[in-house]
DNA sequence: TTTGTTCTTTGCGCTAGAGCAAATAGCGGT
DNA sequence: ACCGCTATTTGCTCTAGCGCAAAGAACAAA
């Protein structure tokens, strides 16, 4: 356990602990665990008991789910202070999906055991849970509804654009990404094929639209991806 | 209120109110509302403030979500008992999705102001709605997975064997879905057209594995389609 | 610097499935 | 029985995007 450790302020910007007072928030915290995890290394796999909520404190993870013909699709990408493996407050569940390390990190983590205790104490959990939880659904059904819809160009706008949001840096011109991000990742995030991806990709980069790199992309013009994105014009 | 009514056996069997004793399920039930809801209404339409929550007692309901472009996706068919406009749980979402009823049908709801009430008595309720959307989650996260990775024919048969387990019929020969189903609404649900839906189902008719009428499908041999969504045989 | 590995690009052929239009069929009402 | 509406079928065309293969580029390690 977590011993005489300061308060770290976003703790209680995790939205499972939002509005907790602060000595809770002493009692959730001496209640994790902390480690360090390496790139490439798993937090869980497909199908292990999901008995660990995890929070990323630095560092990136992707959370993919794969199928039964072995081919990878990547559901979202973590940034510090996201939750990973939510399905873990409710005992006796099984994670559909794996969650890959992208990049050396630092994670704090709860068992389920720990959490029933906290939700018992905390019933103000259980509520922040349902937001979260509800919140998710809405966006996977987002994600549900574009893949059903759009054509490719759109679709790995809309991811590129939900990156940036997500975890993009402001620069002087544009936002950049820091994560590793291969033509591979963009194309199970999106739905196609790294081919495509690297087609379109290279398309916008001679309208001045990306910058793209050996696993890196830079976006330059936001607006015009939100162009592409809602296919304003052809 | 509905008051004096005889307390339906179904109401424990709501996933939101697993586990609670009888007289916290007298509560809920003298809380809720009744009504009658008729063919081709909207429960909900997208975008309207989530204040509802709906279990339909009889009838059939359909869960869509339509894009700027005006493109309308089916996320999913509910069936009696299931629960309909989760959101509604935690106050102050907008629905996502429009909720449009099927047939004639029996529905009874709870206001956000009465479940705010009820999840301070009964903190269960609190968890149950995490389980509930916790499964939310995984299962449209299949089925973003499924839209990503398999041919329209894998789809399609996924998305009738999804029908038939949810609310298909027993029948001498294979089960029957007595919903009011176009080939569109089929389309809708698993990301194609209704053109390609129509040629899928009169192959399968000559192979014998479903019975295809005006609005109307049933399906001869699970195990086939079973074979088809798992892509086991070409 | 060299070598190996991994990621990316690009050309080419191909096909699953979209999209349109016209014909047909089923059903409900009169 | 007839009419009108809606759902369905089916032929045809066409294209977005897949998949392969081969070449090229970036990086890391030795």
């Amino acid at each position: 356990m977590a011993d005489r450790i300061a308060l770290p302020p976003q703790l209680s910007q995790i939205p499972l602990f939002q509005g907790l007072p602060e000595p809770a928030l002493t009692d959730i915290l001496q209640h994790s665990q902390a480690r360090r995890v390496e790139k490439d290394s798993f937090l869980f796999m497909q199908g292990d008991p999901a008995d660990h909520l995890y929070v990323l404190m630095e560092g990136r993870a992707k959370l993919c789910q794969v199928t039964s013909e072995g081919q990878q699709v990547i559901l979202k990408f973590a940034a510090p202070w996201e939750m990973i493996g939510g399905l873990a407050i409710v005992g006796g569940g099984i994670y559909p999906v794996c969650c890959m390390v992208a990049e050396d990190s630092r994670v704090m983590s709860w068992s389920t055991t720990v959490l029933e205790g906290l939700l018992q104490r905390y019933p103000l959990i259980a509520i922040n849970a349902t937001r979260w939880m509800s919140n998710h659904v809405k966006e996977t059904q987002q994600l549900f509804t574009q893949l059903a819809t759009e054509r490719v160009e759109q679709r790995l706008a809309h991811t590129l654009l939900r990156l940036i949001s997500q975890m993009g840096q402001e620069q002087a011109e544009g936002m950049a990404l820091d994560i590793t991000l291969t033509r591979q990742d963009l194309a199970e995030m999106s739905g196609t094929t790294l081919f495509t991806v690297s087609r379109i990709l290279n398309q916008w980069e001679k309208q001045g639209l990306v910058e793209a790199g050996r696993e890196r992309v830079r976006v330059k013009s936001p607006h015009g991806l939100v162009v592409i994105a809602r296919d304003l014009k052809l």
